[in-house]
RNA sequence: GGCCCUAUAGUUCAAUGGAUAGAACACAAGUUUCCUAAACUUGCGAUAUAGGUUCGAUUCCUAUUGGGGCUACCA
C-alpha cells in the first residue's frame, strides 16, 4: 500500500472520530505538497469544511495535531490557506531507501494477481514500402507498452501483422513488372524495402499521370477517372490473379516480399524491436473471408444487387460497412476479423491490444461491433491504443507521394549527428572504434525514442526534419548522462573498497535536495503502475526527466567523495546507486539502454 | 452534411478539479584550482473566444473560431 492511500486512511479515520462523521475514503483529497511549502503530504481542506462545520483553520489545526499526537509516522504539519501540509519523519524515508536499495526490482511489480494474458499487435507495416516516422512512433509505443504491461505483471505476447498483401502491393509489383527491367536489391545496391518503395511511389506518379489524362482528353470526372484509370484496372486485376493464386503473380509477389523482409528485419534490428510471433495477412485473410461467407448464411450481413457483402451498423449509429467487394475480394476489415478470430484461437487472451493510429478509430469501433454480431464473446476485450500521427511542420507524411521521413535515414542522421558532437566535447577519445561505434549507438537510439515517446501518446505530434533532435535538455542523452555519471561514482567507490551497500541508515540529517531525490524515488513505483493503466510510456518519460534533473542538482550541491562524515559520504553513495538503477529500470522501459560512459 | 480528436510561452512538450500553470529549445547573463560543463544557476515569456457548473476550472459542460482525422468496394 503506499504512503499517499496510508495517510488518506488515517485521516479518515482520525477526522471521523474527531467530528463524528462517516466519511468513505474517497472525500478526502491527498496530493503531494508543492516544492514551495514545507511538508511531504498535502490534504485539501474545502472538502472537508461542511462536515465539520469549522473553518479551514480549525479544521487543519484540530485534523494536524491528532494525526501528530497518535502516530510517530508524522512529524510535523502546517496549515498555508486551506491546505494542511503533513511531514514524513525522516526514518520512514531513510527505512524506504535501504529497503529499495536491497531490492533489485525496485520499481516493477512482477506478481500481480490480477495477472493477465495480453496480446500486444503493432508495427503492421505493408510490404509495398519502408517504414517511416509514423512506423517509428508505433514501434516505440508498442514496445515501450509492453515493458510496461510486463512490469506490472502481465503475460504479454508481442505480435507483429504485416499485410503483405492486397491491392497496394499489386501497385508496387505492377510498377516493377512494368518498369523495372529485371532489377533487384542486389543489382541496384539498395535496401530491400526501399527498392519496392520506389516502385510504389512510381505506381502512384503514373497513376497520377493516368487520372489526369483521361480527365483531360476523355472528358471524365475525377472520381471517374480515378475509377476508370487503366493502370489502376490493371493492379485490380493482379489482385484477382493473386486471390486465384495465379503461379506468375504468386512468384513475383515471393520475390518482392523476400526482398521487403529483409530491409525489414535490418530496421527492426536497428530499432531494438522483437516480437514474440508476427503473423502474415496473405496466411490469415481466407479466415476473415470464411467467416463473412458463414454469416451470411446465418443472414448476419447483407448482400448488395452488385454481390458486394456489407453489414448494416446504422442501429449502432453508424454506416453500412463493406465486408466483401462485389468481385468477391477481401477488404482491410475481412482479414482483421479472421485475424482476431485466430489470435484468440491461438492465445485465448484476456486481452488484446492494438496498437493503431487514431485515423483508424472508426475502424476498430467497426470490428469490434462485428465481431460482437457475429456471435465472439470475447470482442469485448479488443482494445484499440489510438495513438496521434506524426506531422510535418507543412501537414502530414503522404508515403504515396514519397513525402515521409524515412526511418532508416532518419536513425542513420541521428548517428552522425551523435558522433560530430561527441567528437566536438572530446568525450569518448581514447575509446577503441567499436567501443565508440556501440556508445552512439545507444545514445542516437536514446534521443530518438525520448523525442518520440516523451510526448502523449493520444495527441499529434510535430516534427520538423530541419531542426535536428537535441542532445541536451528534456532529451534521452541528457538521463543517459547521469546515468554514466553515477556509474562513474560506483566505479570509484569500488576502486576505493568502499563498501557503501552496509551502510545503516539511521541518523542521518537529510538536506532539502536529498530529502526531495528520496520522494521522487518513491514515487517511481506508483508511476509504473500509472503508465499501465493509462497505456502511456510518457509518464515514465516525464517522470525519469524529473529524477535527472534532481538528482544532478543533488550532484551539483553536494560533496560525495569530498564529504568528510563516513556516514553521509556512505549514504550520497547509496543514494547515487540507487537513482542509477531506477534510471536504467525507468530507461528500460522505454526500450533504451545506458551506456556506462559518455 | 454527420461523427471523432485537438487548441497552453517565439517553437516543441508538461500539469488525478486544488496553492504563484511546470520544463526544454531559442534568446540574454553567470558557474570549471572541486566526484564527467551532454551539467548547474539567473532572467524573458503562455491557458483561442464567450458563457455555464463549482468554495475553487488549463482540466468538466455548451456555443463559436482555428487545426487534424474518419465517413461501405485504400490499408
Amino acid at each position: 500500500m503506499n504512503l499517499e492511500k496510508i495517510i488518506a486512511h488515517k485521516a479518515v479515520s482520525v477526522f471521523n472520530k474527531l467530528y463524528e462523521q462517516t466519511l468513505e475514503n474517497n472525500v478526502l483529497q491527498i496530493t503531494k505538497t508543492k516544492k514551495e511549502f514545507n511538508g511531504d503530504y498535502t490534504i485539501v481542506l474545502f472538502p472537508l469544511l461542511r462536515y465539520a462545520r469549522k473553518s479551514p483553520q480549525q479544521v487543519g489545526e484540530e485534523l494536524g495535531a491528532e494525526l501528530k499526537k497518535n502516530d510517530n509516522l508524522f512529524s510535523d504539519y502546517e496549515i498555508v490557506s486551506g491546505y494542511l501540509n503533513i511531514s514524513i519523519d525522516n526514518s520512514y524515508w531513510l527505512d524506504f531507501v535501504s529497503e529499495a536499495s536491497q531490492n533489485p526490482d525496485y520499481g516493477m511489480s512482477l506478481e500481480n494477481e490480477n495477472k493477465q494474458k495480453i496480446v500486444i499487435e503493432f508495427s503492421s507495416p505493408n510490404t509495398n514500402k519502408p517504414q517511416h516516422l509514423g512506423h517509428i512512433r508505433n514501434n516505440f509505443l508498442g514496445d515501450s507498452l509492453s515493458r510496461i504491461l510486463k512490469a506490472n505483471g502481465h503475460d504479454v505476447v508481442k505480435v507483429n501483422l504485416v499485410n503483405d498483401r492486397g491491392i497496394h502491393i499489386c501497385k508496387s509489383m505492377l510498377a516493377w513488372e512494368k518498369w523495372g527491367d529485371g532489377t533487384t536489391p542486389k543489382s541496384e545496391n539498395r535496401k530491400g524495402d526501399h527498392f519496392v518503395g520506389d516502385y510504389y511511389v512510381l505506381f502512384n506518379k503514373m497513376y497520377k499521370k493516368d487520372v489526369e489524362q483521361l480527365i483531360e482528353e476523355e472528358g471524365y470526372t475525377e472520381k471517374e477517372a480515378e475509377k476508370e484509370s487503366p493502370l489502376l484496372q490493371e493492379a485490380k486485376k493482379m489482385l484477382r490473379k493473386w486471390e486465384r493464386k495465379n503461379k506468375k503473380v504468386r512468384e513475383l509477389w515471393q520475390n518482392m516480399n523476400s526482398w521487403v523482409f529483409d530491409g525489414f528485419d535490418k530496421t527492426y534490428a536497428d530499432l531494438g524491436i522483437e516480437f514474440d510471433k508476427t503473423y502474415l495477412e496473405s496466411e490469415t485473410y481466407l479466415e476473415g473471408k470464411a467467416i463473412v461467407l458463414t454469416n451470411m448464411k446465418r443472414g448476419r450481413v447483407e448482400v448488395a444487387n452488385d454481390d458486394s457483402v456489407f453489414v448494416d451498423l446504422e442501429a449502432d449509429g453508424l454506416d453500412k460497412k463493406i465486408l466483401l467487394r462485389s468481385d468477391g475480394t477481401s477488404v482491410y476489415m475481412t482479414q482483421d476479423l479472421g485475424t482476431a478470430i485466430i489470435r484468440y484461437e491461438d492465445y485465448s487472451f484476456d486481452k488484446h491490444i492494438y496498437v493503431v493510429g487514431n485515423e483508424q478509430d472508426y475502424h476498430f469501433k467497426v470490428l469490434k461491433i462485428v465481431l460482437g454480431k457475429f456471435g465472439y464473446e470475447w470482442s469485448k476485450n479488443l482494445e484499440h491504443f489510438s495513438y496521434g500521427m506524426v506531422e510535418l511542420p507543412d501537414g502530414k507524411m503522404k508515403s504515396r507521394e514519397g513525402k515521409v521521413v524515412d526511418a532508416d535515414d532518419l536513425l542513420a542522421e541521428m548517428k552522425k549527428t551523435a558522433m560530430q558532437k561527441t567528437d566536438e566535447l572530446g568525450k569518448l577519445d581514447g575509446l577503441s572504434d567499436d567501443e565508440k561505434n556501440e556508445i552512439i549507438r545507444k545514445i542516437s537510439l536514446a534521443a530518438l525514442k525520448y523525442f518520440i515517446l516523451k510526448v502523449d501518446p493520444k495527441k499529434n505530434m510535430t516534427f520538423n526534419p530541419a531542426e535536428s533532435i537535441d542532445f541536451n535538455g528534456n532529451t534521452g542523452p541528457f538521463i543517459q548522462y547521469t546515468y554514466a555519471r553515477i556509474n562513474s561514482l560506483v566505479r570509484k567507490a569500488e576502486e576505493l573498497s568502499i563498501n557503501f551497500g552496509e551502510q545503516k541508515l539511521d541518523n542521518i540529517n537529510l538536506q532539502d535536495i536529498e530529502k526531495q531525490l528520496i520522494k521522487t524515488i518513491y514515487e517511481f513505483q506508483n508511476v509504473v503502475v500509472d503508465a499501465g493503466k493509462n497505456y502511456s510510456p510518457a509518464f515514465i518519460a516525464n517522470y525519469i526527466y524529473n529524477l535527472s534533473k534532481e538528482y544532478n542538482r543533488f550532484y551539483h550541491d553536494l560533496p560525495i567523495f569530498k564529504e568528510n562524515d563516513e556516514e553521509i559520504k556512505n549514504f550520497r553513495l547509496k543514494l547515487s546507486k540507487l537513482v542509477g538503477d531506477i534510471i536504467k529500470t525507468a530507461l528500460y522501459l522505454l526500450g533504451i539502454e545506458v551506456p556506462a560512459r559518455m
